[in-house]
DNA sequence: TGCCTTTTTAATGTCAGACATTTAGATATC
DNA sequence: GATATCTAAATGTCTGACATTAAAAAGGCA
């Protein structure tokens, strides 16, 4: 591991990128200890401010974790399923809030990856994972419930069914499709006949799971993207024709 | 926003995580101009280099970028696809090597997001994207190529399928995908054999989507999961037996 | 006036040294 | 032997200094 002083990059940059290919590259293997903060400076011949920036920089990225005290240390983290979601989750909501993406594309890549749970989730949901599903269902019937709180429930019932398929990589790689939704949708206010529908189409996917019939949960989620385009434009033509009548 | 000094949590932390929440929910915008260092140290109470390890943090996860000089300081990032794709396959990759994922596991998962773009990828791909799948076809036909640029272009082949669906947000979310798969198919040794078997199932993949027809590309892909998983079958069966051989 | 050069200035980047805090383990005490 | 205390080694934080960068202001000159 080196690094270039005379590289226009920042030194705590470099650092970050040797050690970061390092636990890539399977040099540094998971849970074992880098060298203090005190070794990494002498080894690199930079201050240790600049090896904590570095080692700061990894920690944003989970790649390692840190613990105080006589034994401590940096050691590198074994990135769980959990920690990637979340990062998945926070990385695609920002992508979709700050590139302008037009609810179309982000519906249509989201049910696309949702329909391919569909054969897998169809052949393994749990009795778990329906249960889930029909209880956000009940909860989405409930008249008085916010529409924030309508979408969290949505999004819940459509984790679940990706859950299903039984497939930890398809559950990780889709929670950033099916989260990153959600602000987009809070935008649409629900009406109790649009809930109504919702609710209808939730209940047919629930029934072709538990019949397991792939083809059916398929067609439901795609009525269900249908719909769901419906409620964006109809939310669209409104603001548009709001802009219009106040005169801009 | 406020942080709690008396907090078990690191200062830094708490900071990254006052201005990330910030970004999140939209109080600061993209391009926004962040208080400099000094003026942030002020504002938490804390020293200079707490909030700088803060700052990195954000950095590391492109939520900021820091400019030197005059009119310098730290900005809100517009978080671009091309960002958010290598963060994704960074985090992808070591997910799958840090946590025993099967090969079946991840093959499974690729494939069934694969062939969720197939109907998309048929309607839309350009003539671009088939040159590109025919030209990575013809450097896989090449005798003499190693089995990591076999793997490269193998993924390479991929990606033009699915960008070829013409859906950014479905191009991000498969960047993980595909990429991970590759330290994977790397384990693989491909015999001339396997290679022109591979070739020609992408050959038939590259027909289905110039001929527009999604179900024969579905089919393809399906077959190219079961050839595939075959071939990683074999591996493991062949590494079982050297360990039996070699008497473990 | 208009253009080029120089200086100033306000930021971030790096460094050194000190002290605070945490934690495991060694040591001492009962 | 169990418990309490001390010690050591590590990270976390603070201060102040200096280096480097880049834009803007100031100055000089045709």
């Amino acid at each position: 591991m080196k690094i270039d002083p005379s590289s226009p990059a920042d030194l705590s940059v470099q650092i970050a990128s040797a050690i970061r290919d390092a636990i890539v590259s399977g040099q540094l293997i998971v849970d074992q200890r880098l060298p203090s903060e005190a070794e990494l400076s002498e080894q690199f011949q930079v201050g240790r401010t600049t090896v904590r920036e570095a080692l700061k920089r990894l920690a944003a990225q989970s790649l390692i974790r840190t613990q105080r005290g006589a034994t401590g240390g940096a050691f590198v983290n074994r990135l769980s399923f959990e920690e990637a979601y979340s990062q998945q989750i926070t990385t695609s909501t920002l992508l979709l809030s700050m590139n302008a993406v037009s609810f179309e594309t982000a519906c249509e890549a989201r049910y696309a990856l949702e329909r391919a749970c569909a054969p897998l989730s169809a052949l393994r949901r749990s009795a778990d994972h329906l249960a889930t599903m029909r209880a956000e269902i009940h909860r989405q019937s409930q008249p008085g419930l916010t529409d924030e709180a309508f979408c969290a429930s949505d999004v819940a019932f459509h984790r679940a069914l990706v859950d299903g398929a039984g497939n930890p990589v398809m559950s990780y790689q889709l929670a950033g499709a099916v989260e990153a939704m959600q602000p987009l949708m809070n935008m649409i206010t629900f009406t109790a006949r649009s809930r109504e529908q919702i609710v209808s189409l939730h209940n047919r996917i629930a029934d072709a799971l538990e019949a397991q019939s792939s083809p059916e949960t398929e067609a439901a989620l795609s009525d269900l993207e249908r719909y769901t385009l419906t409620l964006g434009h109809n939310v669209m033509a409104r603001r548009a024709q709001a802009r219009v009548n106040s005169g801009l």
